[in-house]
DNA sequence: GGCCCATGTTCAT
DNA sequence: TGAACCTGGGCCT
């Protein structure tokens, strides 16, 4: 489930557990034995994202980069751990709480410099304080590539992934088929800010929530709907069904392999072929 | 048991 | 543009 939101409650939990103390480092898998080793007791000192990855500190400068890819998982409980499954990358166990991570894409020890190369990489966070959309609409104001397109490029917006890509359009009416350069500097002023406002939402109730109380299913008088994702959305894998707020059905379509979702009343497109 | 699908990214062609 | 990688759930036989 790792959209940005996920990676930054991610952050905050392992904070909340582990910082300042010794933690028992472990990769029952194997795939992460010598960070684990070389780690193993030493104290956390931090734990911070950026977009969608995850940086765990340890004594100065050793770092734990973690990105969880489609299939990642993270799972929390209280201490003593069960014996480990030999699907678990990684291991933490601190005084009174310990994690499993399973299936990342990335799991790895690295340096100072490495971070900030990743850092470097990436485009402004709307979870981030230190964020500056304005980088983002340099980006999008010159390019040629759809707006769907480049709300999923990391290097343009860190943290966005395929519901929030989808929902932020369908909140503010855009053609996703739009060409960043033929975007309006207020609608991209207007998704940043909303952007920020979701994706806090997000992390505080570790899910995915984009329906305005006026089209929540109470307020329209039909039957309450949550997505196999775990929140209430708009247009997010519904095609074939009623948009909540004009009726017509939700489309879906291929883009840079991944499905894109509108609602073809709501966000009009002239988009040759669709 | 097998097959398909998924909130992602990188590398080769 | 396609393949590869990482895992698990749902649905099919």
């Amino acid at each position: 489930m790792p959209e940005g939101h996920t990676i930054h409650r991610l952050a905050q939990d392992c904070a909340e557990r582990f910082l300042g103390s010794p933690v028992r480092v472990s990769s029952p898998q194997g795939k992460f034995a010598d960070g684990a080793a070389l780690l193993d007791g030493a104290e956390m000192t931090a734990a911070e994202a950026h977009g969608k990855h995850l940086f765990l500190g340890f004594r100065d400068g050793d770092w734990v980069h973690v990105h969880l890819g489609l299939f990642g998982k993270v799972a929390f409980g209280a201490v003593p751990p069960p014996p480990p499954t030999d699907t678990v990358r990684l291991r933490l166990a601190g005084p009174s709480a310990f994690m499993d991570l399973r299936g990342p894409t990335a799991c790895a020890l690295i340096t100072p410099g490495e971070k900030r190369a990743i850092h470097d990489r990436l485009g402004p966070d709307p979870l981030r304080e230190d964020a500056d959309p304005g980088l983002a609409w340099h980006r999008i104001s010159r390019s040629r590539t759809t707006v769907a397109a480049l709300l999923m490029d990391q290097k343009v917006v860190a943290g966005v992934g395929n519901v929030y890509r989808a929902e932020v359009l369908f909140r503010h009416g855009v053609d996703p088929y739009l060409p960043g350069r033929e975007l309006a500097r207020g609608q991209w002023d207007a998704i940043w800010a909303d952007l920020v406002e979701l994706m806090r939402e997000g992390v505080r109730h570790n899910r995915i929530d984009t329906v305005r109380p006026e089209h929540t299913p109470e307020a329209m008088g039909r039957a309450p709907r949550v997505d196999d994702h775990g929140g209430e959305v708009y247009v997010y894998r519904r095609h074939g069904q009623a948009c909540h707020v004009c009726g017509e059905a939700v489309r879906t379509a291929e883009l840079a392999a991944r499905n894109l979702f509108w609602c073809p009343g709501c966000q009009p497109t002239n988009a040759p072929g669709v």
